[in-house]
DNA sequence: TATTGTTATACTCTATAACTATA
DNA sequence: TATAGTTATAGAGTATAACAATA
């Protein structure tokens, strides 16, 4: 017989949570070591698959205000990361890239995600590991989870 | 060839923040419908369980401050849900239980994460979800994650 | 009128640390 | 001195909405 009233750990909701936030508290704190938050390295290796990208569309993708991206176009800017180029043909319109340094720092920040997957699920098996990823990323498409909802 | 940078949706990481956050703040929307915040339904499904309870105490299983404790309960014992006794032995002490409204109201809101884990997790097997639930707890006990980091 | 990006303001959540009362 | 709980303050992160420039 089942408990009467569902506990919290009952919950793959509630499981979830627990070790998702685990995993990315820690991979915050390696971050800092260079000095980045998470948002600015989804930001970062957005922008190091398709530069150059208006401002809104990465808010649309981040699932971000075009005001929060202004803010944190403004701090990458300030790290030398990222610059703003105006669009030609639609002066309203900018494009953000990525500056050399920027392109430089991204696949040190990837390696550094690497090592935090490493560190958390390292202990699971080979065929663990795969069937984690794809159970994920089936209901990543079958709901379409295309922007990141904030934490 | 692994492609020279590791993409975001590479990580388990990445992609365990990106389906949690849109499990649980879909669950908030639902919770909002009784107007309980996701941290509330925490502290009152803990208490459920082994009231009376020490703020102190609480703020260890939370993974929170003495003082966000504090509010919280403040919170809760404005909508009627928690109460607030003195310690006979040790009169800097108190503890926290749940009133009669708030035992009524635990199992509605259990009742609401299993229709949010149903949303959510339905579209899996039966074996699926077991598998999920049995690697996330094994990740839970392997690495000892009592307490909920802040989101 | 609608859209792009910016800015001013406010809100939520939390931590830090000072504080009161008690041990 | 140390501990339990409270409170004042500040910080981070975000949204909302008003704004200027351009379409």
């Amino acid at each position: 017989m089942s408990p009467a009233v569902s506990g919290l750990t009952d919950h793959l909701g509630y499981l979830l949570r627990l070790v998702s936030n685990h995993v990315s508290y820690a991979f915050a704190r390696r971050l800092e070591a260079k000095n980045v938050t998470v948002a600015e390295w989804t930001f970062v290796r957005m922008l190091y698959d398709e530069e150059p990208v208006s401002p809104s569309a990465l808010a649309k993708t981040m699932g971000l205000t075009r005001g929060a991206i202004t803010k944190l176009a403004d701090r990458l800017i300030a790290k030398g990361f990222v610059a703003r180029k105006s669009d030609q043909k639609d002066r309203r319109a900018q494009t953000l890239r990525l500056t050399a340094k920027g392109e430089r720092v991204v696949p040190e920040l990837a390696a550094m995600a690497d090592e935090n997957d490493a560190q958390w699920f390292g202990g699971l098996s080979r065929s663990e590991r795969d069937a984690l990823k794809r159970l994920l990323r089936d209901m990543v498409a079958r709901f379409a989870m295309t922007s990141m909802p904030i934490d």
